[in-house]
DNA sequence: CTACACTTATTGTGATCACAATGATCGTTC
DNA sequence: GAACGATCATTGTGATCACAATAAGTGTAG
């Protein structure tokens, strides 16, 4: 996977696209998988993956109450089947503890600990220098506009 | 992961972002994850996964001669660190095949089967109709823009 | 021709994913 | 209050991923 000039060129391909709803879509694929690697790298020098990065940052922006864990499931960015064993990482890493609701005793709400939000502390500086290092090279407006088809293409 | 609104809406983040960086790759991530989805299911309907598609695709297009396993890896849209079982289990489904190089005994020549187009063959109308339903409501500007900006955003 | 660095692919291994089946609890209906 | 369906979470399992170690072959320098 090296980072070429167009999709066609990077991964070989000889004729151009004939469907822009294909390119799109590959694209998308191929931006996401160059983009997430060097932050699995970073998450890993920290004994973290991806998921269990972002679950922590759901918990973080949940409170003392924490959340349940089919919240966590509906949160998180990527679609992540199993939270049970999720959150099994967490707790087993001490990042994250597991609350018995006594309202309702189907649910477990999950909070993070201080050691969750200690790791998390230590990542923000370094996550926020790799978001502006991988974007540096785009304008404000391009951003934006990123963002704003990103969420037009997802949506039905 | 219901399809919302925005981002922010949709994994319930209270505040507005931050950082317009990190937005935008929040949202590569979330509709890479939304839209690959239903692909994994359909192919999943033929006893295929999508790296196994995408190697089947990147066989077909190189001819008789096929791809060595480190060109697959090179060229897949995303990145497979393990190209070797990979092509196991195109093998062993009889959708590739194996040819030792005679010229350089180091190299594997990995090309697509008649079993193998077949199955390309059988999934070439499904797969254009699902890239074309989930991107029915976006016009050809606009997608022609999302993949200028994707391939803007990975691209250094 | 021997040693060495380099390339290519494979193997070993533990972690993680994906999905179906199960268990536990709640709410509602009769 | 017993039965049923719905909701949450967990467990079991085989497939796949990720990464380091290894094997096999090539090219080159001395």
């Amino acid at each position: 996977m090296k980072p070429n000039r167009t999709l066609a060129s990077e991964i070989g391909k000889k004729k151009p696209f004939e469907h822009p709803e294909a390119e799109a879509f590959l694209n998308i694929m191929r931006s996401a998988s160059v983009l997430a690697g060097p932050f699995e790298t970073l998450f890993k020098e920290y004994g973290l993956t991806s998921a269990m990065y972002n679950a922590l940052r759901i918990l973080r922006g949940s409170g003392e109450r924490g959340r349940m864990c089919h919240e966590i499931r509906d949160e998180l960015v990527s679609r992540v089947p199993d939270v049970t064993r999720l959150v099994d990482r967490l707790e087993k890493s001490g990042y994250a503890e597991r609350v018995r609701s006594t309202q309702d005793r189907r649910v477990i709400h999950v909070h993070i600990t201080r050691k969750g939000t200690d790791i998390l502390s230590k990542l923000d500086e370094p996550v926020l220098r790799l978001h502006r290092e991988q974007m540096s090279h785009m304008s404000r407006k391009d951003l934006a506009e990123l963002s704003r088809l990103l969420v037009l293409a997802r949506t039905q």
